[in-house]
DNA sequence: ACAGCCATGTAATCGGTTACATGATTGG
DNA sequence: CCAATCATGTAACCGATTACATGGCTGT
């Protein structure tokens, strides 16, 4: 009766499978790496979930050295990639495909508590932050073609929804009234 | 030396602000009627948070009575209108206004890790769920229209996310190798 | 040799969820 | 009156962040 894994379970699982063996240190890097910045890959989330994982027999670790340094080498046991496989889904659950949470549109019902020129200063400011990263989520598109076909199918969603949120902003700022 | 306030704390601030005097279950209300479930607005954390900003001197209390039946109204205090502001910002920063966390497109470079049927199945699926998901939204919107322009900008951001997402995972079922 | 980064961890803190407890109100 | 729901909390657990500690490696 194993709880099903959460998404940084899941997605450190999907990490090591595509790298196996693979240390806890590569694992922080892809999320250092990532262009979403909701997981800090933080030392004290990974490794002690990565002892977690193989607690419960999803991990297996092997020690290794590189020279003289001490580390672990992670694999997928089967128990492993079955709980990957029913982590991706489908079934897609609510949190997975419904409305993904995004702090900029939550600040949008409490903007009548700015001062109208605070208003246009916000909307200003976040349309030209949206394009400084909308150029980051290009460059991370060209960065990650060669990865294969799915790592470009994932950038792209990045864009999409940067575009769209572009848009949207866009929007906001010609009919403030709408 | 008060350290800024987190995301949880800053929309209770807007929630407040914009129906005070207000009491922790009108909060709690907000949380299980918006279509986001990113958070739950459960009793455990709500409660404490508004005592915690009201320790902070972020919000103040009333006592509160109807019939017999005790309860807390709280208001913000001039600095809770300020944290409020501070909050909402400008600048915003790069977990505002960066690629937002989206759990689909997280799952997209594992998608190797399944057999080409279930693969297609994953997609099939994701396709109908945000399908019905933007109907959902849609009735969101035409629900929050009345509660004014700002209301109405937020719903639509929804829509706009979700009509995104929608297309990028029709490309990808018309494109599996792209 | 020494400064700075790479790599591997650990400990304390903090806050959100889950589960539970309790009383008040309302509908049948 | 009794059950279900509304409303107000509390306590335990769990896990992510922050900050710290350590030791090996690399360039100058």
């Amino acid at each position: 009766v194993r709880r099903p894994v959460t998404e940084l379970e899941g997605t450190v699982l999907g990490l090591v499978w595509a790298r196996q063996p693979c240390t806890p240190y590569q694992v922080r890097r892809e999320f250092a790496e990532s262009p979403s910045p909701h997981w800090s890959g933080s030392a004290g989330a990974i490794y002690p979930l990565m002892r977690r994982l193989e607690a419960a027999a999803l991990l297996r670790s092997s020690a290794h050295a590189t020279g003289r340094r001490r580390g672990r080498r992670y694999r997928l046991t089967p128990a492993g990639r079955r709980a990957l496989v029913r982590w991706i889904g489908p079934p897609h659950d609510a949190t997975t495909v419904g409305v993904p949470p995004d702090p900029l549109r939550t600040r949008i019902p409490f903007l009548p508590a700015l001062p109208a020129k605070a208003r246009a200063r916000f909307l200003e400011e976040a349309e030209s932050a949206i394009r400084a990263h909308l150029a980051h989520a290009r460059a991370d598109l060209t960065r990650r073609k060669p990865h294969g076909p799915y790592f470009t199918l994932m950038a792209q969603g990045a864009i999409t929804m940067l575009t769209g949120r572009l848009e949207w902003v866009r929007a906001m700022r010609a009919h403030p009234d709408a």
